[in-house]
DNA sequence: CGCAAGATTGCATTGACTGCAACGTCCAGG
DNA sequence: CCTGGACGTTGCAGTCAATGCAATCTTGCG
């Protein structure tokens, strides 16, 4: 991947990296909304005209690598079980994500969540970004019920895992405690959203 | 309310309502992004620095006024029924803040959902609001069962019921044909989002 | 009337973001 | 090898949102 570039993308490969290196650096200890665009430039050694060039806006730097596994999401949705209902199939959908070795509590996935939710602008393009994504895990769920599955039914069930998980993981990021435990143990992040999961629709289920 | 304030209070009102009017006329009729808070300032016949001594931003003159009937819905949350679950309890306090007198698709309603659902960075601003407000919900219901539920549960569930208005809502207006059939009828839109969050629900629960 | 509080305004400044034109470097075809 | 075009980078000028500060004008009250 990275070998067969010609000098030219490598050379642009490594002003883009050392930007987003230097604004999570930078955004890590000053802040987000105290550094500025002028900061971020210098420390990585460019023209503050070329922050534009390889990112959109601010925000957008610390948005490099999509968080949410779309592909393989939607890959699984491609291929309902027989006798599958949707509801169970996102949630198998959810369940292959989730065992994927996505790295959910790595070292700047940790930086990148505590900016995230401190700050409220980042909070805002966080989830403009999800809810983007959420839009296409709709469309690939009407794709596979292309017949029996009307679009407000559709979306408001996706709606319905996509808050779940927000609903759990900022909760889980904002509980000091519960943030430092989870640090320690990878492997407990997978599991607590997947009992936030199972026992929210459990609850659910049983209102009528 | 509106009769018992000074002259002072009332042109203060006036202009701040001077702006919302002229605001919504201009981004509905150029866009929003490429109206300037000079064109709405000078459209409200008054001077650029006063928009900001009533709203924070630019976004803010759309959501003068809260879509989410937040304190009915904290009312109902602070008093469960005995044997009443969690679960149970949001979907009623769902169900009165519902069939509550809101005005649910008036013109005004229409106009800047159109707005919200187009501009991008409104919708991020939208978000921020929702979440905040998710925020509070999470506290009023771990308010009414202070021993018994978890943070992140509570949490969890009410990031699905967000969700799944949310997404129910946003596939409602985006559909032009769907949006058109709900603006001769205001009753339409409460049984459209009740059977979406009933359905929705009840699938989630069969997934076990 | 006269004064204090509050509403509006002007001015200056910062910072994100954009369009344009220039300048250099890389890479291919001859 | 070397030359011309493609592409990464940069500087410059400009727009616009947003903020702080001080001045001005209006309202309400003693």
């Amino acid at each position: 991947m990275t070998g067969n570039m010609g000098l030219r993308e490598r050379k642009k490969a490594r002003t883009r990296q050392a930007l987003v290196d230097a604004a999570i650096a930078l955004f890590a200890s000053k802040g987000y909304d105290e550094t500025t665009i002028a900061d971020v430039t210098a420390a990585a050694d460019v023209s503050p005209r070329t922050f534009f060039v390889h990112f959109a806006s601010k925000e957008d730097v610390l948005f490099d690598d999509p968080p949410l596994k779309l592909e393989l999401l939607a890959a699984v949705l491609a291929h309902p079980g027989p006798d599958e209902t949707p509801a169970q199939l996102l949630l198998r959908a959810f369940h292959s994500v989730l065992h994927s070795d996505t790295d959910l509590m790595g070292q700047s996935e940790r930086v990148r969540a505590d900016l995230i939710l401190q700050t409220p602008a980042l909070r805002a393009g966080a989830i403009r970004k999800v809810l983007e994504d959420q839009h296409e895990i709709v469309r690939a769920l009407l794709d596979a019920y292309p017949d029996t599955l009307d679009p407000v039914a559709a979306s408001a069930l996706v709606g319905a895992m996509v808050g779940t998980l927000i609903g759990a993981i900022t909760m889980l990021y904002s509980d000091a405690t519960v943030a430092a435990r989870l640090a320690a143990d990878p492997q407990q992040m997978r599991a607590e959203l997947e009992t936030a999961i199972t026992s929210t629709w459990h609850q659910l289920g049983a209102t009528g």
